[in-house]
DNA sequence: CCGTATCCAGAGGGATACTG
DNA sequence: CAGTATCCCTCTGGATACGG
């Protein structure tokens, strides 16, 4: 399939969809998702890398909202949350393979003309 | 192919490539260059809709220091600039399509699931 | 365990004016 | 045309503490 060959306008398809998929984790998060199914909140705190439980849970509330990600929760004590993906979200999985599959291919590449993107974390700051 | 089943970790590929294409701009002016292949700053400006100068020339610096964009500037008067893909930079595309794919088989789920993400600009809340 | 609330530094990003 | 420079606001997103 070809690329469209209409203008990268705002609110065509292409542009929607990198509003749903824009953000910091929502990518990672899908990933995980992907690959283990059905989550809970902890254990996708634990596989995300990096991520703190606040942006999960912003994350994921808005995954939610745009039917993306279904959230499941049990009256037990202590609670329980299980994640999954909709249908909808499962079928970003080209996506994210396409993603992997690239980094995968050009992993020595990017590696090499990586560039001082690392920025320092607030807190790693302020203690310096 | 299956996903990898490896931990989400940093600088693994998945995250490094995503590193590589973060921001709001990327994706968008890759799917540009990936259509119309060479293309002056200022077509790229009037392509991309909504990018300001300013930014497209921070993401194009981004991009050509990975290796994705090619620059070339002829010493003109006035000046022109080129700006391409890298085969690099070209080998992208299954992602942008992957991409634009499910946009225009979600389109519909998109709109109707849209939240008010609509946030204003820094201009138009001063004015109101 | 699963969140929420609050605080806050700084990166992102728009508007505008200016240069070669 | 192809950028730079400056201003400044907003939102992201981390740290921390707390509630059900």
């Amino acid at each position: 399939m070809a690329l469209s060959q209409e203008k990268i306008i705002l609110n065509c398809p292409f542009r929607q969809t990198l509003d749903v998929l824009e953000g910091k984790w929502k990518f990672a998060i899908i990933h995980s998702l992907l690959l283990h199914g059905t989550m809970r909140f902890k254990a996708l705190e634990r596989d995300v890398e990096g991520i703190t439980a606040r942006m999960l849970i912003k994350e994921l509330k808005l995954l939610e909202a745009h039917g993306i990600v279904h959230r499941r929760a049990y009256a037990t004590v202590p609670p329980t949350v299980e994640y999954s993906l909709t249908e909808c979200g499962q079928s970003l999985e080209p996506i994210i393979q396409a993603i992997q599959a690239w980094g995968i291919q050009n992993q020595a590449v990017i590696t090499q003309s990586k560039i001082s993107t690392a920025r320092k974390t607030p807190a790693a700051a302020r203690k310096a």
